[in-house]
DNA sequence: ATATTTTTGTTGCAAAAGCAACAATTTTTA
DNA sequence: TAAAAATTGTTGCTTTTGCAACAAAAATAT
């Protein structure tokens, strides 16, 4: 994500002295949090990319977000109401911020780096979120699997700039961010390379159409 | 939406002494705004309600978001990507704050009330923003009709504490909303009726379950 | 390097959802 | 208040999607 300020030079300048931040490292397959019970937990992702997942009750499994470098999550952007659980797993070596906090509002007592940061910085990181949420929306009301798998290859293909592009994840795991069936989504793809709509070797594919 | 602020009393205040913010008063199923060109737009609904309509090539016509009193809004929130065309319909009278920004941080040279307002309570609006995006998301990816219906219901149902409730909007749209075939729909609830799910007389329902 | 696990690709069949069409009711408008 | 428009409710049929199961290939672990 294209940001107007620069997170890695705060990142390696931050010197942790603030009581409520914590930076933590996680492997892969590693789960990041839950958000199980409500404890205003906010995280911003440093390095590597990780999924929220939820299971149902059926054995669905659900990718609700793909989150990469920069990306903020955390239980504080959910009600939690639903009776499934959502758990953030690493999906590759991962640098974590983790932060506790009462509310957007309350600034440290000593006024430290980290809350300057935030103050300064978290109306534009909480945009970038709701302009992801709002493309994640887009695509998942898109009625048929061949629609919802054409948006999202044209976002990825307008993200690059290019017409070919690397999935950032599995076929399996595209199936669950899609929320639909992973034999019926390789159907459609079939039907769409036999149209000519892409062309697909592995994860890498190009969009004819468009 | 229940905010940790007093938006009212700010409205009623509020002088209308800077330039970039404009309040303008819309009748029942007139266009407020529309998503297409990128000009920064920012609103917030001050009072009534109003939908963010997407019409599809296939003349599907689906509700992004459901919009009512302290919502905001705007296509600051999108990269506009898509080729449909994304609208904002008011559903009765509303009143509108418009506002055209070109950042975030850009402070008013004259030191506006509005944008004091928006300094301090931008974060907040925006987090709201977020969650109820990702209700959304967790409504829209659930597989099957009557999953989304009996999540929409618990939803209602915990937000006005109330097994009883009535739908904010026509089962025309509940559909469009959850971005699903009407009449299929219908045959759900139907099912629901009869499994003893659900009781329902217009647009209240009552939730037997859970 | 070999065994194990995961992912990919495929298919027949079943279930769910979409489409079209229409009548009945309700709401809106003239 | 009568006419027009929109919403609700329903159904038969078609299409799409999901499910289950399996083989082949690839990735991962031992």
């Amino acid at each position: 994500m294209n940001l107007n300020f620069d997170m890695d030079s705060f990142i390696n300048d931050f010197e942790h002295n603030c009581q409520r931040v914590q930076k933590k490292t996680f492997s892969k397959n590693e789960v990041i949090t839950t958000y199980i019970q409500k404890r205003n937990q906010f995280c911003i992702l440093i390095s590597g990319n990780a999924d929220l997942v939820r299971y149902d009750l059926n054995g669905n499994r659900t990718i609700v977000e793909h989150l990469s470098k920069n990306d903020i999550f955390g239980e504080v952007f959910y009600t939690v109401t639903t009776n499934n659980e959502l758990l953030v797993e690493a999906r590759e070596k991962c640098e974590v911020l983790i932060y506790i906090y009462d509310s957007i509002h309350t600034k440290c007592r000593n006024n430290c780096k980290f809350h300057n940061f935030l103050t300064e910085n978290l109306p534009e990181l909480i945009l970038n979120k709701v302009i992801d949420l709002n493309m994640r929306v887009e695509l998942l009301t898109k009625r048929t699997i061949r629609e919802k798998l054409l948006g999202y290859f044209t976002l990825l293909s307008t993200r690059t700039l290019n017409k070919t592009f690397t999935l950032p994840f599995s076929l399996t795991d595209l199936a669950d961010y899609l929320s639909v069936d992973r034999s019926a989504m390789m159907r459609e793809m079939k039907l769409l390379k036999e149209d000519g709509c892409i062309e697909k070797n592995k994860n890498k594919i190009t969009l004819k159409i468009y």
